[in-house]
DNA sequence: ATAGGGTCTGTAGCAACTACAGGATCAAGG
DNA sequence: CCTTGATCCTGTAGTTGCTACAGACCCTAT
């Protein structure tokens, strides 16, 4: 890889931004929030940045492409640091986080159905007539079917 | 229905909230972001809803129940507001919005594949190795694969 | 020395609400 | 008529997960 001159060490914000495809401004939001340690700094206040932060914002990044909330991370990076984590505790973050996110595609399943049907009876035509409209007037089947 | 001699006029806003289940405070932030009117006032200035209250609030439930942006919903009540819709403006607003459901659940199907088959792999046990944390670990593909 | 970049901080903005504080008003009972 | 408690009013802050900006500082190269 062209990068492996790169040694991740000594590291600039931007440098790591670059090398994780991470936000630059994300970063240190991360480190507000306690995703990230707060580097060491320069005399002047300049984060420098080192593999073991390489490592973790791509652990972060990772988790946050599976959708895990800050939340979960946080939770999981802990378990972590402890040392002393075990996979059943990792497990179980991950399995309700699994159940969290099937919640969330039923969900949109169930609007994908309701509208596909409905927008498949649209004539596309001039007419003011709309199947859709019909639906979003005809009132919520919660509330008073 | 037992609300029938609730005519829908003269209603206090804890009255709207009660028959369409909206949230009570939700009803005066859709009135400052325009997707309800700003009502007519007592003298004292409390607010009084009536039956085209109710049915514009349904609507915007509905819609919400949809997944559809307030952006989105304030398009097709301007649509319809102008009273000259067509069947097709509304079946376009509706496509794109079937088009952003549809990535959704590819995005958390693609979520679920990588998760399901991960915990699967986990053991349960005490020991700290776990197919979940190596999955973590190991980089984002976009990144350095 | 200076010009230009990069970095620092704090803060505001996004969606789409929800909740609370502190004051005004209403409806009912005494 | 007066009080009491519920409801209503307003403005504002909090939520999640960032992103972007302003204004000050610093660093590097020439």
């Amino acid at each position: 890889m062209s990068d492996d001159h790169a040694i991740a060490s000594d590291l600039k914000r931007s440098d790591l931004a670059r090398l994780t495809g991470c936000n630059l401004e994300t970063i240190r939001y991360y480190e507000s929030v306690g995703l990230m340690p707060d580097p060491p700094r320069t005399a002047s206040g300049h984060r420098r940045y080192g593999a073991s932060h390489v490592e973790r914002l791509n652990f972060v990044m990772r988790a946050r492409d599976l959708g895990f909330t800050m939340e979960e991370i946080l939770g999981l990076l802990s378990l972590v640091d402890r040392g002393s984590h075990t996979c059943a505790e990792v497990e179980r973050v991950g399995r309700h986080h699994l159940d969290v996110v099937r919640d969330k595609i039923r969900d949109l399943q169930t609007i994908e159905a309701i509208l596909s049907a409905t927008v498949e009876r649209c004539t596309g035509s001039d007419a003011p007539n709309c199947p859709l409209l019909d639906v979003l007037n005809e009132g919520r089947p919660s509330q008073n079917g």
